[in-house]
DNA sequence: CTGAAAGCGCTTACAG
DNA sequence: CTGAAAGCGCTTACAG
């Protein structure tokens, strides 16, 4: 059926194990070398990769968790990923699990069955507090969402200070009573705040939109801060003051910390924490 | 190191075709069910897939390359595609070319080797005029792009149609002179346009901003309109006139096309156009 | 219904 | 530098 390491071995006249050699790199003389390498090129033979992942016993597939792929943090978090994992000749599987903990459950079970190398883990909000208790049978980096004292690999940002600021630039504008909205666990339903901050830029378009039926004037009547400097947030009227995360650096940082771990598995926990820049425009301009 | 079917056989007191038997949901008996199950709750045993891969001569990996992760029309097909492709058991490998049809050739022969059991393909530009002279080793669905004249199956939006609907709904506005943005291939720089159609919605927002920033009244001195009804274009002033298309549905057909073609590889081709909905906002408001 | 044997396509010691 | 042998962890005919 699919041409394998045998018929290469057989139109080169050589065993299969000397195929395998040019193919990893070995000590091959480069008499027989070339000759492999025209049957290579003859039968047009692809290696296996199950196979070989199998025989070597390790896989080279990094695991790429995240709790949301309609965010664009995450969409910039997969491209930084994917981007060294090319450079590095490294695999990586997705996986979407749209905030639900159950989906994530099911995906870390087959992340351990695909055997993968590494994880690169964006938790649900809800495993982020349990994470202690979870077995993972791979190295992990933890990203964006990592509790304080951990025990795993972590890139996160500062979210403390980076919100500190936010609500310190509230204030300072005149902002009293500041809501928060933070996915599930929203801390404002009835609580008729002058100013809105939010976790995430999906949430923020959100809070624009609902803000806007409810024909509130910003900043006016309700200042709007967030996350995420996504290009929609200077485009609309007023602009919107966020926190800038460097994603792309994160996404970077996350595999090389899981590159040297897997090179160094004695390596002790390190924790990157990164710093975002305000950016402030006229959502938040003052009552 | 890991533990294999082996070690359940033993712990169960059976051999490890019946142990497979029970995995794969084959004719056991009740009783060694029972022992079989209980052998693997204790011993924590998951199947290597890579194992079960190179056995039965089917991954069930689907390959989904798309051109460039960052438009969020591909964000949307990436969710829906894992979305079945989880309901179905199916893993997805997921390539990101970034319009690059170097990467795109090689991502391509990276999903031979991993023997992919099915491909869903948004091709590169430079690619989508020659996909009649490339060589796929599997089943292939393409998604967005694809000639008009094809041997392979295809789920697009009827692109001309929605285009067409647009530069009419422009004429009848008033305006005249009318250029197009679609990715490298602009035909409109030195013309002077007064109504801009973009593509997708990065174009989209790209031309809203350079026209912000040459000071151009919209929608009087120059129109705009695109693809992709991103929720970003009707919270900016004036709203833009977008072609909505049914991503998510394309992105199921896409699946539906592909998993039939497995199940019957000798269905005829097939080429499934979707329609595009005009949602028109002030950004087209005339002259 | 159950087990022993063969084999998927590779890599990796082990000899020479 | 090269080859023969063993084996990674499974599934799948083949007997019984």
């Amino acid at each position: 059926m699919s041409i394998s390491i045998n018929d290469v071995a057989r139109v080169a006249g050589v065993s299969k194990s000397t195929v395998s050699r040019v193919l990893g790199g070995g000590p091959v003389s480069e008499e027989v070398r070339g000759r492999v390498e025209v049957a290579i090129r003859q039968t047009g033979y692809r290696p296996n990769l199950q196979a070989r992942r199998l025989r070597s016993r390790h896989t080279g597939i990094i695991g790429l968790i995240v709790a949301d792929i309609r965010n664009p943090f995450f969409t910039a978090l997969i491209r930084a990923v994917e981007e060294v994992a090319y450079r590095e000749g490294l695999r990586v599987t997705l996986c979407n699990t749209d905030e639900d903990p159950e989906r994530e459950a099911l995906y870390l079970q087959l992340m351990h069955e695909e055997r993968i190398s590494g994880l690169i883990f964006a938790p649900t909000r809800t495993t982020v507090g349990r994470l202690e208790r979870l077995t993972l049978d791979f190295p992990t980096v933890l990203v964006d969402r990592a509790a304080a004292s951990g025990s795993i690999d972590s890139v996160v940002l500062d979210n403390p200070a980076a919100m500190g600021a936010l609500v310190e630039h509230l204030v300072e504008r005149g902002y009293r009573r500041i809501g928060g909205l933070f996915g599930s666990t929203s801390t404002t339903a009835a609580e008729r705040p002058d100013a809105l901050v939010t976790s995430n830029s999906l949430l923020l378009m959100g809070a624009l939109k609902a803000a806007r039926s409810a024909g509130l004037a910003i900043p006016g009547e309700l200042a709007l801060a967030g996350f995420d400097n996504e290009r929609w947030t200077e485009l609309v009227e007023p602009g919107i003051t966020v926190v800038e995360q460097p994603v792309e650096d994160m996404g970077r940082a996350a595999m090389s910390l899981l590159l040297e771990r897997l090179r160094m598995p004695e390596l002790p926990v390190r924790r990157l924490v990164m710093t975002g820049r305000c950016v402030v425009r006229g959502s938040t301009a003052g009552r």
